[in-house]
DNA sequence: GCGACTGAGCCGAGAACCAA
DNA sequence: TTGGTTCTCGGCTCAGTCGC
């Protein structure tokens, strides 16, 4: 279990009731789907905009998605949420990743806020339904959480691999993606699926902007069934975030001509380039090794 | 490759309990 | 009193398996 240090929580006193700006309701025309309720794009985009993130990505180290290197490669934490169907808790954590730029990297808000995040707005259902999701990032030392301020909780976000308290990426060659802010502007996190999230994930810690997404290899080094890397990749591919780009040749015996051949991919604006950290990562050796 | 089947586990709803 | 957590229940979804 990883513990909080020097837990700060974003203290939002725009939520106290006596506020004319909470982030808890919103009466205002055009901005609640529920009546009297902030509507969930709204709600996720009052909370981005108390990041403390100037340039609108938010870090995760790829041992979120698979921890070691080459053969002793396994999976993270993202085939465990994948596996068992813990969407909400995806989104939850991307989201807590997203805000806790800051000191702590901790943030304490009402769990109804975050439950309209998941598109929740029945404060019974969102409050359990949230209280689940913390559980499963518990269990996996994602994250902790503590009663804050006005019975709030305060989430602590974690090592992407549960190894302890929450460092950001600093140490040059320390591989990471960058998920955009545009994934939840552009309405990703409700268009896809949990596989089309978990393969846009994957696409983004990819290395380079055109690289095969083989079923069987993503299948063995993130832990996820062929089945949900296809459905994944389809999602992507019909929602025109993933763009067919040409095929890679490569020397094989499995194949009577001695060449085989395997799809090629890119991700498209605003998302092609965002996903190339600037320094210190290269290629995943593995992933472009010909003949897999 | 495809479809049918099965079991695991998530979901919302409701209730009880705990904490501030 | 209010809000969060945990548990139970029935319904449902989906990953995995099997047979064709």
């Amino acid at each position: 279990m990883c513990d909080s240090i020097g837990m700060t929580p974003i203290q939002n006193t725009a939520t106290k009731p006596e506020s004319g700006n909470e982030i808890g309701r919103d009466e205002s025309a055009g901005t609640s789907d529920t009546e009297g309720f902030l509507s969930q794009a709204r709600t996720i985009e009052m909370i981005l905009e108390r990041s403390a993130r100037t340039n609108r990505t938010v870090p995760i180290r790829r041992v979120f998605l698979q921890l070691g290197e080459g053969r002793d490669t396994e999976p993270g934490a993202l085939k465990s949420l994948v596996s068992s169907r813990q969407e909400r808790a995806l989104d939850l954590y991307l989201l807590v990743a997203a805000i806790t730029g800051g000191p702590g990297h901790s943030v304490t808000e009402w769990s109804t806020t975050w439950a309209r995040t998941i598109g929740i707005f029945d404060q019974k259902s969102g409050a359990s339904a949230v209280s689940r999701a913390w559980k499963a990032l518990k269990d996996l030392d994602l994250i902790t959480t503590a009663r804050g301020s006005q019975r709030r909780t305060t989430v602590t976000k974690c090592m992407e691999d549960g190894s302890g308290p929450y460092e950001p990426p600093a140490n040059v060659g320390e591989k990471y993606l960058q998920l955009p802010f545009e994934y939840w502007e552009e309405g990703l996190h409700t268009k896809l699926t949990l596989a089309g999230k978990a393969m846009f994930l994957i696409a983004l810690a990819q290395r380079k902007h055109k690289f095969p997404l083989v079923h069987a290899r993503i299948s063995e080094w993130y832990g996820l069934a062929q089945k949900t890397v296809a459905s994944g990749i389809d999602d992507l591919v019909e929602n025109g975030i993933l763009a067919p780009a040409g095929f890679e040749y490569f020397d094989t015996l499995a194949a009577r001509s001695g060449r085989g051949s395997r799809p090629l991919y890119r991700l498209v604006r605003p998302f092609h380039q965002r996903g190339l950290p600037p320094t210190g990562l290269e290629a995943f050796p593995a992933q472009t090794e010909a003949g897999k």
